[in-house]
RNA sequence: GGGCUUGUAGCUCAGGUGGUUAGAGCGUUACACUGAUAAUGUAAAGGUCCGUGGUUCGAGUCCACGCAGGCCCA
């Protein structure tokens, strides 16, 4: 006897999932879905890599389904999809979790602990969740090359980045430069854009804002007004910007703190909002009765354009520092462009040292920075690293210049005040505050500190990105983005207003930058691979320059180099000294790289690209297919695009999905802090992977935000996995009983198989063309919606409703066997449309549709994609199938307007068929819609018939072309038609409208008429399709409903009393109720052949009687087994 | 403040090029079906298509200005 396919009633996705991963495990099916495919046509994926010193969570499932989704795809498709995992290991985030836990700051590295001990924990650190991440890519059945991953830390990686940092610097696209840049003090480091936009950096916070009176020199009591957010930069003026063309005011009013007489300096556009109706009051409406004490006057005294007030000095307003040099430059007004009167006065307060528009203002125009010596005589701002004034600042020497450096302790104290609203205070006090008031806005924050950033001077290495700002631009333009808005809009703008690449970090923890210079920073060298270091470092100590020490050092890293622990991270690097061809000795540049340049290299440095691999690389760059989160959009895919422009004047990837949020059901982002935040192991323990997987796809398109809520996985479980299980299991049912086999030989041609059989298999061959489509745009939910509605539409609530019977009645015929055959392609079929977002399930299905045994490598990732075969796709059956579908459903609705249950029996239903094509249409799927519908036959009725009512409605579409201006006329006018005009205008295709006076042809074409209505019949339409019933019920309908129910009421109980589909029985009626037994009797037939009853008799008196009611008659069985 | 994006039924989402009755699933209610039964079907209720203007004979759809949410950037 054949094997039988497997059958099993309830479905653990979860435990289904773990099995699987064994199979695919022990027999290596991912490996074999490469193995088969080498020397195929490359599809590559990058693998954008994650950092594996925090736990996964619930969005990582979506972005690593949307990876696994096309690799999956693809591979089946015929493409050698090689996916190399990768892990990203550098970085402050790692940095910040290892100080913590041991309880130390930036400062104690070099002090407490040495920068070796300190990177070795940050090694430790950075792989410590590792096994979690594996685990959920596992589980999670996300096929990514585990074993072979690329990790940055890793040597040979390193390596790869100074060869590409070296062809950058020998093409001149690094440069050392000086900047104002974002600084965390109480990290201690610089943040780079990337890591400004991390998520919730920018953040509304309250700040105590001045605007400061500047006095202008030579006069008795003028002042210019500039408003400032950071009054703690006002030590630090050196310089007031204003716009040229901009309308400035000299406004004679008071000082309302000190309540002097001032005239003060500010843009026109200004005065209402600087003038506050709360206080000020224009002069010639100041009461002295009603205002005095109250508010100020005001009056405006002068205007004039911002132009007049260059080159004005004015008094320095904190006179704590002068500058070092070009003294006599500062404390005067200057242009620059991005002066507004949007907000402030119109008149920006300029501290060099500490915004990126100051210092290049002031450059530009010869002003000093207010700077001084530190204890090293280097020149330095008035705030040190650690966000301290420096000494020699009176009252704020050594004041942290932010509240939120403090200690907690010191800004709970009930004195504690602030340093913005000291300075606030001092300048009240002398009268150099026009108006002081807390203001909201949003100001960056350091992303893992959480506190407030400054804007610092250091000084870095850059990439001159902006050198090829044009082709990143035009390439960019070649990539398909998705969604392509992120491309256009958000990347492309980005690209447009691109600037050089800030590639310094002042760490411990990251690939040093390969640069060596000498004491003077005149002469430098940069290294670009391990060998180059070595002989440089050969040619140093050959140089007879270095002194024992260095030697030692040098000696000591050459052997270091040689061993299996080679490293070449800080501080061993630092210990370095190299020679220039000058014989200048030379030492490294303390600085490390930005980790996005880690990151963004990985298509070289995976393959430890230029040293090795150039043929893998050179077949697997570009890739053709990359996925991250929306916000890596100023992060990975940029440093991956701004390095492939450079380096080899190409795009880094072909496609490119953004993927958008995982929010929670509410649209709240997860937190720890709201409690939203859903365990991904948990999900896919409780779920299964697929679940989860085909949720998040099917939801929302990937690349729109998804409000993740665990009842709609629960939904998907029941309405998709369900369904096809259910599909399954009853095919799996009667194909055993029948010994079906699928045998593609003895496939019967589609000629031999009915409507529905070719009907089903016309839209399964639309479903593959849809879905194919679907997965080559890179949209999987367009897929997953339309395998969804092929399953459950189509396939289980059409075709095998319609067809159950075929399957368990009668003898395996062909009929049967086009059934099996066309159900079982259909599941094959949708398994493998639908293997590459639930790849669990659908290995199941196929594996039980082939009767794979345990051991056998057959396998639905294995198989190639389906193709549509068009001599299948059947329009015209599809269209008809869709008209049976309709009748059906109206039928329906008229019996239930009337309560006629669908057992009983009706005699005909009455359509009138306005063409011979409508008619020839029924009539082709007539048995289907009787079968459906419980109706006995189906009548027409001629077009021209009386009884037959007629609805016209126009034609807006064309007749709006034509006649649009009085459109509106014609509709009433041809709304008003009777039926006989109707009919005239139907006969004569043509009709004449008086509308306005006006005569109006209009022809058959201009209208749409349908049938509305059968007069004395019980009517329901839709859409110009009529469907009347004849709800007449004869008695012999009547007996025959009674049968239809009493067989019913059998199978119940038989199944109740759990026989078996196959068993035979014997039944034995109670004969009180004369009409039951005379329907009975009628169709003692029918009932004896559908419960499989070999006896059917009548008694008096039963032995053991079951009671069973009838619509409205009561009557009692007796039902036994056969034997 | 700027860029991008979203707003359609209680919830999640569909709605080529503008055409007069705006759809689906879930949920709710009612009914039915019953050899797929821990399954299934039918129907009903449920909408100021975010608002306001505009273009048009006609706007969920096009335009402008707003409002609200999201992301990113200043």
């Amino acid at each position: 006897m054949a094997m039988s396919f497997r059958e099993y009633k309830t479905v653990n996705y979860a435990q289904v999932a773990s099995q699987i991963l064994q199979f695919w495990d022990s027999n290596n099916i991912f490996e074999e879905s490469m193995r088969q495919r080498e020397g195929m046509p490359t599809f590559t994926f990058y693998e954008g890599p994650p950092s594996a010193n925090g736990t996964p969570g619930i969005h990582h499932v979506m972005g690593r389904t949307v990876k696994d989704i096309f690799c999956r795809f693809k591979t089946q498709k015929g493409f050698l999809v090689k996916r190399k995992g990768g892990w990203d290991t550098h970085g402050l985030p790692v940095e910040l979790q290892v100080e913590k836990e041991l309880g130390i700051t930036k400062e104690d590295i070099g002090k407490k602990i040495t920068i070796e001990e300190y990177n070795k924990k940050c090694r430790e650190a950075v792989m410590r969740y590792k096994a979690q991440w594996d685990e959920l890519t596992r589980i999670m059945g996300f096929w990514v090359d585990l074993k072979d991953p690329y990790i940055t830390f890793e040597k040979n990686y390193i390596e790869s980045l100074w060869a590409i940092l070296k062809k950058l610097y020998d093409r001149d696209l690094l440069y050392k430069g000086f900047t104002i840049q974002p600084y965390s003090p109480a990290a201690g480091t610089g943040l780079s854009s990337h890591e400004l936009n991390q998520p919730g950096c920018y953040r509304m916070v309250k700040d105590t804002t001045v605007v400061a009176q500047f006095k202008v020199k030579g006069t008795l009591n003028d002042y210019f007004l500039a408003w400032t957010t950071t009054p703690w930069t006002l030590p630090s003026n050196t310089a007031l910007v204003v716009g040229k063309q901009i309308d400035y005011a000299k406004v004679e009013t008071h000082n309302i703190y000190t309540g002097q007489p001032i005239n003060v300096i500010l843009a026109k556009n200004t005065i209402p909002s600087i003038f506050s109706a709360d206080k000020f009051i224009a002069k010639a409406e100041f009461d002295e009765k009603l205002h005095n004490g109250v508010k100020v006057p005001f009056t405006v005294t002068e205007t004039f354009k911002g132009e007049a007030l260059l080159g004005l000095e004015y008094e320095q307003i904190l006179p704590y520092k002068t500058p070092l040099y070009a003294a006599e430059k500062a404390f005067r007004v200057i242009a620059g462009d991005f002066v507004t009167t949007e907000d402030g006065t119109g008149i920006v307060h300029c501290a060099p040292t500490f915004g990126a528009d100051d210092f290049r203002v002031a450059k530009q125009n010869g002003v000093p920075p207010l700077t001084v010596l530190d204890e090293n005589g280097k020149e330095a701002p008035l705030v040190d690293k650690t966000g301290r004034f420096v000494q020699g600042m009176g009252e704020f020497s050594g004041q942290f210049v932010k509240a939120e450096y403090e200690s907690p302790e010191a800004q709970k104290n009930a004195d504690y005040k602030a340093t913005d609203l000291l300075i606030a205070l001092k300048l009240k006090a002398e009268n150099k505050a026009f108006k002081i008031e807390k203001y909201e806005h949003n100001y960056p924050h350091c992303w893992r500190t959480d506190k407030p950033i400054l804007y610092y001077p250091l000084s870095s290495w850059f990439i001159k990105t902006t050198s090829l700002r044009e082709r990143m631009v035009e390439l960019n333009r070649t990539i398909n983005w998705k969604p392509a808005s992120t491309g256009e809009g958000r990347f492309g703008n980005w690209l447009e207003n691109l600037v050089d690449w800030n590639l310094s970090r002042s760490r411990f923890w990251g690939t040093p930058l390969p640069i060596w210079r000498d004491t003077d920073d005149k002469e430098r060298l940069c290294v670009g691979s391990v060998e180059d270091l070595k002989n440089k470092i050969s040619e140093a100590n050959a140089s007879a320059l270095l002194n024992s020490e260095e030697l030692a050092a040098n000696n000591q890293f050459l052997a270091m180099l040689n061993t299996a622990d080679a490293d070449l991270h800080r501080p061993y690097v630092d210990y370095v000294t190299l020679v220039s061809a000058n014989r200048q000795v030379l030492k490294r540049e303390p600085d490390l790289i930005d980790v996005w340049f880690d990151s963004g290299a990985m298509p070289y440095a995976q393959w430890h690209y230029p040293f090795e691999n150039q043929e893998i690389f050179k077949q697997n760059f570009p890739a053709d297919f990359i996925a991250e989160g929306v916000d890596q959009t100023r992060g990975w895919f940029f440093t991956l695009h701004a390095l492939a422009v450079m380096l080899e004047d190409s795009v880094a990837f072909k496609n490119v999905i953004s993927n958008g949020l995982v929010l929670d059901k509410k649209g709240e982002k997860m937190s720890k802090r709201l409690g939203n935040v859903i365990n991904p192991f948990e999900a896919l323990a409780k779920y299964g992977a697929d679940p989860v997987r085909w949720y998040m796809v099917e939801n929302a398109p990937p690349w729109d935000n998804l409000k993740f809520d665990l009842e709609g996985v629960v939904e998907v479980q029941r309405k998709f996995f369900g369904t096809l299980q259910n599909t399954y299991a009853f095919f799996a049912l009667y194909a055993n009983l029948d010994d079906f086999e699928i045998d593609a030989k003895n496939t019967l041609p589609l000629a031999q198989r009915d409507e529905s059989d070719r009907w089903v298999l016309s839209r399964m061959n639309s479903l593959i063309k849809t879905v194919n489509a679907a997965y080559e745009n890179y949209d999987p939910t367009r897929a997953t919606r339309a395998i969804n509605d092929f399953l459950n539409n189509d396939l289980s609530n059409w075709y095998v409703r319609q067809n159950r019977k075929r399957f368990w009645k009668g003898e395996f015929n062909d009929d049967k066997r086009a059934a099996y055959q066309t159900l079982a392609e259909c599941l094959e079929v949708i398994v493998r449309l639908a293997a590459p977002v639930a790849p669990f399930y659908s290995e199941v299905i196929y594996r039980d549709l082939h009767k794979a045994s345990e051991d056998s490598k057959i396998s639905v990732h294995l198989a190639p994609f389906p193709t549509a075969n068009e001599e299948s796709i059947d329009l015209v059956l599809e269209k008809r199938m869709d008209l049976a579908q309709r009748i059906s459903s109206l039928s329906h609705s008229l019996r239930k307007r009337q309560k006629i249950r669908v057992r009983q029996p009706l005699n005909k239903m009455l359509i009138p068929a306005i063409d011979e094509e409508l008619r020839e249409d029924v009539r082709y799927v007539q048995h289907i819609i009787c079968a459906e519908t419980n109706v006995k036959q189906i009548d027409f009725i001629a077009d021209d018939t009386d009884i037959l009512k007629k609805k016209i409605k126009p034609n807006f579409k064309k007749l709006g072309q034509s006649h649009g201006r009085i459109l509106k006329e014609i509709t009433a006018a041809i709304n008003a038609f009777t039926q006989q005009d109707i009919r005239a205008l139907e006969k004569s295709k043509k009709a004449v409208l008086d509308v306005a006076g006006q005569r109006i042809d209009i022809t058959d074409t201009d209208v749409e008429i349908t049938s509305a209505d059968i007069e004395g019949w019980l009517v329901a339409q839709e859409e110009g399709l009529v469907v009347a019933l004849d709800i007449h019920i004869s008695p012999e309908l009547a007996a025959e409903g009674l049968a239809r129910d009493f067989v019913n009421r059998i199978q119940k109980l038989r199944k109740d009393l759990g026989y078996e589909v196959q068993d035979k029985i014997q039944l034995v009626v109670d004969n009180a109720s004369h009409g039951v037994v005379q329907a009975i009797e009628a169709h003692r037939a029918y009932i004896c052949a559908e419960t499989q009853a070999l006896l059917l008799e009548f008694k008096a008196q039963l032995a053991s009687p079951t009671p069973l009611e009838l619509e409205g008659y009561e009557v009692a069985v007796q039902i036994e087994k056969w034997v």
